[in-house]
RNA sequence: GGGCACUUAGUUCAGUGGGAGAACGCUUGCUUCACACGCAAGAAGUCACAGGUUCAAAUCCUGUAGUGCCCA
């Protein structure tokens, strides 16, 4: 084995294989329980972030748990295709060769997009398989396949004839860009400094008159009379005046009492616009009075309806004016933002213009500002949908992780706004409405009619739009198993257990799923959501492409490994919180395979001999050491039961965790088992035994050493799932199990089996014990600044006779760890003389030096370690003191602060006593 | 404007009623026969601030300040 562990080959090879014996297909007919988690879909034009790489490590951690536990499991993968994603990629390379689509064609681009999607749209699955993830991809789906495809002709066919799809003239968000409405999901609000332009509308007073030239002379002489009267209406999209036909005021404003029965002008066009009165009017806005421009704002438009008022549409589908604007018409939005202001300004019609924060919208695809316009498109009604997916959350048939999530969802369900599924572009699902142009009959149906079905004639038109991407994502966790047949795969797994996610698709995605699930399967798509953090960089700022802060994980994995990758990924991620990425984090990871990777280099060494192949360990059974427990429960030593104890502890933690989603928590269990516990002092303690010549002893600890390893790997392969791999087989646990992918889940010992073994908490407590002695002794060696090569002699006074007898039997361990040339123990020790010593839990330790001690400064040392525990004295001395913490903590709490009070008692004697030695050992 | 998080060692973060923890970094020593991507020893914190509840608060409650996110 080389020294550092190289993952290049060995991950690519590794996962070809896992592939080749179809490691992870799940099929119904090999029954049992099943366990399924479906992929979040990634774009097709999607490649591998970081967020992608955590979701994915998740999920994978999840799904080789399970299947380990014998669960039939799959985790079903696919892409997204990602309508305007997808088309303004394309649209660019378009623009290269100096076409549009629309020189194209729609057929002909549509081919196009086809021919990108073969080309690129696997570059993300393949990044996916680099990490590792183990997803069925005998199953791989795509939303705009066959099947998905007859699922959402299905889905809208059925929600269209029950009323729950219409078509409707409604305010959208609409990218002038991507050319298409948005959902509101889609238009993602961005807090923006702007500038509120306070305007000066004229006003006339209202007259009853006859002639339109009559009220016109009279005003002219009213005007020369008194001076203008104006009123002020801020906005912050002041080009949108030219579509206003009307001003509101709210009805209990008293500033504007008896308004409406003024005529008011519309500066520039001249217009003459009505006065409304409606409760949406905020009177501290502004100066009270708004604009109305029903066709260019939500909230205008609801009160056109209200009030009759017909909206007039101002601007193009490329943001750009029309002829509504009279002279500003081609002008794009934002030129004529500020020509507009130019104009008004010199007809004195601004009064000021405020520094101004706000919310606006932006497209999530391209980040143009959206435009609020006026537009036929179709919408779901989400109200009925909503009731079951509510209800399911509620009662806790769904759970959020962290819990948190659950409000969020709960207050989107209560005030769901019907959902915009149209969109004005090419790529995607066409809408299955047609139209026939003789009887003017418009139906839903799946396929391509020939015919009116009502009148029987030909002509027919299918409708142009295509469908929100999102409208087949909801249906994912059924269409991709067939729907809307039925077939075995689908009722074997659905509903699926575990979704795995981010707090950003809750809305888009999550939701949806949930309210498609009870609609067309009847039942609940998955009952746990687990929503993780969001990868941003060690500034604070998510990850993106635009900011160039992303860390690509794929350079990691060149870099580090994918193992490398996951473990650190979830070394630092605590549950459901933000996680903040550097470079540099990796190196956990990294230093961590290649420690795991040193620690069965380390027995294997002593398995085959090392220098001395002679004594390499003659036995046929070598094999199976790994997957039982072989060894001779006579012969362990308190060393090797130590180690079992805390192997069944860390196959508790590792359980509990998973169970939870704990990922961190299982990550920091093995890391702290594998590194501290196991190489840092289980092999450090059994180096004595396998570097001598008992060989009974030597192959009974190699047995302990190799259940013990092939349990942690076991535990660490969802996290590390190559290294694993490789190091099952060259321990040679292959042998017994294929791969470790579908090797048995460690299960912890029962109370029995550890009885068998020798192990109680006592002997627990004197190996921690022991290793506390060894640390202090430690100490000295470094305190008098002595290389720890160097042998010296050791005195040891234990607490206790029973200690005393432990020790000795054991002292060798302690020996080589501490690099003693002889250690003495006696509980009757009274060493004559000053000599450097420290306070261990298990006893006091004293180190002889040849020459003269430093008596002052070991005085002061000494006297360092009697202050602070003194300080905890006081603390805990002065809380039994207190009557009030007697009477009313609970009896087990003011025990353990006796016991504690006892054992600094105890030390702080012993320290005293070594203190007070010095002085008269002088 | 409404909501949700966060504020703990130099840094990144765990911890959630009874002894302040990890990783990285830092200091010192170590070419100890698995590993320098290592070993050993160490230094390092008014747990944001102010009140309150409690025998007991980093932990629960209220408020303040700052940071971030989501929704309108």
């Amino acid at each position: 084995m080389e020294k550092n562990y190289d993952p290049k080959q060995i991950e690519a090879k590794w996962y070809r294989i896992w592939q080749e014996r179809k490691l992870f297909h799940g099929d119904s007919s090999r029954g049992g329980e099943p366990y399924c988690v479906l992929i979040p879909p990634p774009n097709v034009t999607g490649i591998l972030h970081m967020g992608h790489a955590l979701n994915n490590t998740i999920q994978d951690i999840l799904v080789r748990w399970r299947r380990m536990q014998g669960r039939n499991v799959v985790w079903m993968p696919g892409t997204d295709h990602a309508g305007i994603a997808t088309q303004n990629v394309v649209e660019k390379a378009l623009r290269k060769e100096g076409k549009s689509r629309e020189s194209l064609g729609r057929q002909a681009f549509v081919q196009r997009v086809w021919q990108w999607r073969e080309q690129y749209g696997n570059t993300i699955i393949n990044q996916l398989k680099r990490l590792g993830s183990s997803c069925d991809w005998e199953r791989e789906r795509f939303t705009m396949d066959e099947g998905l495809n007859n699922a959402v002709s299905e889905v809208f066919v059925r929600l269209y004839n029950k009323g729950l799809i219409y078509r409707a003239n409604y305010i959208i968000n609409w990218c002038p860009r991507c050319h298409t409405a948005l959902s509101d999901e889609e238009s993602v609000h961005v807090d923006t400094d702007g500038k509120l332009y306070h305007i000066k509308y004229e006003v006339r007073n209202q007259e009853p008159s006859t002639s339109a030239k009559a009220t016109a002379d009279k005003e002219a002489k009213s005007r020369k009379k008194a001076k203008q009267e104006y009123i002020i209406v801020a906005t912050t999209r002041p080009e949108t005046l030219l579509g206003d036909v009307a001003l509101a005021v709210n009805p209990k404003d008293k500033r504007y009492k008896g308004l409406e029965k003024k005529k008011i002008i519309l500066p520039i066009l001249g217009r003459e616009l009505a006065v409304i009165k409606d409760d949406i009017v905020d009177p501290v806005f502004g100066t009270g009075v708004v604009k109305v421009t029903p066709a260019h704002d939500p909230n205008d438009f609801d009160m056109s309806r209200r009030h009759n008022l017909t909206p007039i549409n101002i601007m193009n589908g490329d943001g750009t004016m029309n002829e509504e604007a009279g002279p500003y018409k081609g002008m794009d939005r934002f030129e004529c933002r500020k020509k507009i202001m130019v104009d008004l300004e010199a007809a004195g019609l601004v009064e000021k213009v405020e520094e101004h924060k706000h919310a606006v919208g932006h497209c999530y695809r391209c980040d143009t500002v959206v435009e609020p316009r006026l537009s036929p498109q179709w919408f779901v009604k989400m109200k009925p949908l909503a009731a079951p997916a509510l209800e399911a959350v509620k009662n806790e048939k769904i759970q959020f992780i962290p819990g948190r999530w659950t409000k969020v969802y709960l207050e989107w369900m209560e005030n769901i706004r019907d959902w915009c599924i149209s969109r004005q572009i090419w790529w995607g699902h066409r809408i299955p409405i047609f139209y026939c142009d003789a009887c003017g009959n418009e139906w839903a149906q799946k396929g391509v009619p020939t015919v009116c079905p009502k009148c029987g004639k030909d002509g027919i038109r299918q409708d142009e739009d295509v469908l929100d991407t999102w409208f087949s994502s909801w249906l994912w966790p059924f269409s991709t198993f067939g729907w809307p047949e039925t077939n075995k795969d689908l009722k074997f797994y659905y509903p699926t257990n575990d979704l795995v996610t981010a707090s950003e698709i809750i809305f888009f995605w999550v939701a949806r799923m949930i309210m498609a699930g009870y609609e067309f399967m009847g039942d609940l798509p998955f009952s746990r959501v687990y929503i993780h953090g969001t990868v941003r960089d060690d500034t604070g700022r998510k990850m993106s492409k635009s900011l160039g802060n992303s860390i690509d994980p794929l350079t990691i994995i060149d870099e580090f490994s994918a193992d490398a990758l996951r473990f650190s990924l979830m070394m630092i991620t605590a549950t459901g919180q933000d996680i903040f990425l550097s470079n540099d984090k990796f190196e956990i990871g990294r230093n961590f395979g290649t420690k795991l990777w040193n620690a069965a280099r380390f027995m294997k060494m002593h398995m085959s001999g090392g220098e001395n192949p002679e004594s390499a360990i003659q036995n046929s059974e070598i094999q199976k050491w790994g997957m039982s427990p072989c060894f001779d429960a006579k012969l362990l030593s308190p060393d090797d039961r130590h180690i079992l104890a805390r192997l069944n502890e860390a196959i508790a933690g590792c359980m509990d965790n998973l169970d939870k989603c704990r990922f961190n928590d299982v990550a920091h269990v093995l890391y702290e088992f594998v590194w501290h516990q196991y190489c840092d002092w289980y092999v450090e303690c059994s180096k004595d035994t396998l570097y001598g010549s008992d060989m009974a002893r030597k192959e009974n600890v190699l047995k302990v050493m190799n259940y013990v390893f092939s349990n942690a790997l076991r535990l660490l392969h969802p996290i590390m799932p190559f290294v694993t791999e490789e190091l099952w087989h060259e321990m040679g646990y292959g042998a017994e199990a294929d791969s470790i992918m579908v090797a048995k889940w460690p299960v912890m010992a029962d109370e029995k089996t550890v009885a068998g073994w020798g192990i109680d908490s006592a002997i627990v407590e004197y190996v921690d014990d022991k290793h506390d002695l060894i640390r202090v002794g430690r100490t000295l060696k470094s305190d008098y600044e002595i290389p720890p090569s160097k042998k010296v002699d050791y005195l040891v006074k234990p607490n206790t006779e029973e200690l005393a007898k432990m020790l000795s039997a054991d002292i060798q361990s302690v020996k080589s760890l501490l690099r003693a040339e002889n250690i003495t123990v006696d509980v009757a020790l009274n060493p004559g003389k000053a000599m450097p010593s420290g306070v261990s839990k298990l006893g006091t330790i004293y180190m002889p030096i040849k020459g003269l001690v430093d008596v002052d400064a070991e005085k002061k040392r000494l006297s360092g370690q009697i202050a602070k525990i003194d300080q905890d004295l006081s603390r805990i001395s002065a809380k039994l003191q207190n009557m009030n913490f007697v009477s009313k903590a609970p009896p087990e709490v003011v025990e353990q602060q006796q016991t504690r009070r006892q054992e600094l008692l105890e030390t702080s004697e012993k320290l005293r006593r070594l203190l007070d030695a010095l002085s008269t050992a002088e």
